[in-house]
DNA sequence: GGAGAATGATACGGAACCGAAACAAACCTG
DNA sequence: CAGGTTTGTTTCGGTTCCGTATCATTCTCC
């Protein structure tokens, strides 16, 4: 990064890449939704139920419950540990890179216009 | 802006940002309450429900409760309109005012450890 | 002043989410 | 192999939010 932003750059910065979220078709997700989202898609895996609710500090229902969710988006998918079968791993999935790659374009292009 | 943020800085500040507020102790705010916040206090008053709907392309009940929900928090505050008594103009607070400014610093903070 | 328009709030039924607790399945350990 | 631990899900009661439709108040304009 070359500078950091102000404080009037990045609440613009951050009003504008919302009011397109409100805008646009899909489904606004809420703030817990998209940092696990974001969690699986930019750290390392393996990410499990257990893991995701440690990074968030939220419990494990909160997970689950997002993780249902966005799975019924197409956001993410569940799959079974072969090695330990309490475990869920929680896979990315081709509408997840789509949906990630277009939110961080939005924002990269909303930053160009400040 | 010295130039365009790409997109895995995007995401990264996406996500940091994300993730610093649900860790914070305050409710999270939905992307409309967050749209409807950053309107109230960014763009020129008058703000009216009507406007607001408008400007976010919603129905007016979701202006309403958005209102009311974030009112309830303090963040911001409703007044007849004298001249219009239909109207109903939404006003500034204080705390509202210094949850943004926090929210800025945070983003902009954030944006300098990339 | 009365009819219709405009504005914001409310009612309603349905969906999603919350935290806490209980639960089922898989693992571990003695 | 039996008891306890770990993992993720489900259940529970309660809250919030949604969109549509309706309502109450105020204004406009003849």
């Amino acid at each position: 990064m070359p500078h950091r932003l102000t404080p009037a750059q990045s609440m613009k910065l951050w009003h504008d890449v919302h009011l397109a979220q409100v805008h646009d078709d899909e489904p606004d997700l809420s703030v817990r939704q998209m940092s696990v989202l974001l969690t699986v898609y930019l750290e390392a895996p393996p990410h499990t139920v257990r893991g995701l609710a440690a990074k968030l500090k939220v419990t494990k229902p909160v997970i689950t419950r997002a993780l249902d969710s966005m799975g019924k988006l197409g956001l993410v998918s569940r799959r079974r540990d072969d090695k330990d079968k309490r475990n869920v791993l929680v896979q990315r999935t081709v509408k997840g890179v789509l949906y990630l790659e277009r939110l961080g374009d939005l924002i990269g292009q909303t930053s160009e216009t400040m």
